[in-house]
DNA sequence: ACCTGAACACCGTTCAAGT
DNA sequence: ACCTGAACACCGTTCAAGT
């Protein structure tokens, strides 16, 4: 098992990751969890920064097969669509520093993250057009509502992490609910 | 002027921060900067961490003070929060380590930081109040539309600065737009 | 009251060896 | 090919003084 190593200070990171955040994935803890020395991640990969990389990467790899089970279900398009979106923002929220490392600029982004990226992309597109077709969501550029539904899933989910969805006084609102008067809305416009 | 050296000193952080991010705000620079030792911020800040909320908390106040000039330049409500979303998505991607360092959990907020978005978004539920009355907006829940408005651009924003607006091919959408598809949707849903 | 310089523990990274 | 231990520069923080 030549790669057994670098799964094993992979997982460690995303353990200490999810434990502290960023700054807690220290070189010396990862190889300590992982049972190497302190830099023996050196080995596999260049930095601090590729490691972060391959957690992310494994990250968006297994929610794009979320994504893809959810599709796989079956449904109508904009019924799978908001199950997409909530399932995005459930897994955001619970694992909110694997969600914070995976968006945060992968700016040559290790091929990896981006075709995981496009292949999600295409899914929601296709599923978008079946949707306006069956004239479930609005007309319109497909491109423009899915910037508008991804970008208020982002949203929600980032803003319920950082603790800024119950502003006011006892409104615990949570993102799935966000995302659903999204989709009441954007239901709403589709048939006017 | 006793309290001249905090001023520099904030200041000082808020330059390193756009320059670099939060790592490039070591309190050596910092002390550099503004012309002072490198633990002189000790004086005025318990740690790191305080001196960069006071950072964000001066953000903080000025963005609130530009939602309320536009607020004050009057016109229809649902276009008063149309030009405030703008705004607040240009100043996130014009300032983006601003930006996501004001919003980024700041739990025992420092009051100042809780207070600046308190009335921010009174005056933001005013109008949406408004906008329904006149019948620009969708009836429901004003803190659900709230809520809606909020996360579109705050996620709009962040997906702009991470570079995860143009996924497909040539599609260089900004978030601007995307702020404006969302009341296009919302105005669609408001006249069913 | 505000500031300085030395010192400490910690971290990312490099290097010379080890098998 | 993969790993280790020592070493270096850097950073946040503390402490004992200085004015």
């Amino acid at each position: 098992m030549a790669t057994q190593t670098r799964d094993l200070l992979v997982a460690a990171a995303a353990k200490l990751l999810d434990s502290g955040g960023p700054a807690a994935v220290t070189l010396r803890d990862v190889g300590k969890v992982a049972g190497v020395s302190h830099n023996a991640p050196y080995k596999h990969f260049a930095n601090k920064e590729e490691l972060l990389a391959a957690v992310a990467s494994r990250e968006l790899t297994r929610q794009g097969k979320n994504l893809g089970d959810i599709g796989a279900r079956g449904g109508r398009p904009v019924d799978q669509l908001r199950a997409m979106m909530r399932g995005y923002v459930r897994w955001a929220t619970a694992h909110p520093e694997r969600f914070k490392l995976t968006f945060g600029r992968w700016d040559r982004g290790t091929d990896e993250l981006a075709d995981a990226a496009s292949t999600a992309s295409a899914n929601l597109s296709d599923l978008i057009v079946k949707a306006q077709a069956a004239g479930e969501l609005p007309e319109g550029n497909p491109d423009h509502l899915a910037g508008l539904i991804l970008s208020l899933a982002h949203g929600a989910a980032d803003r319920a992490i950082g603790g800024h969805l119950s502003a006011k006084g006892k409104g615990k609102t949570n993102p799935e609910d966000i995302v659903d008067v999204l989709f009441v809305t954007l239901t709403r416009a589709a048939k006017r």
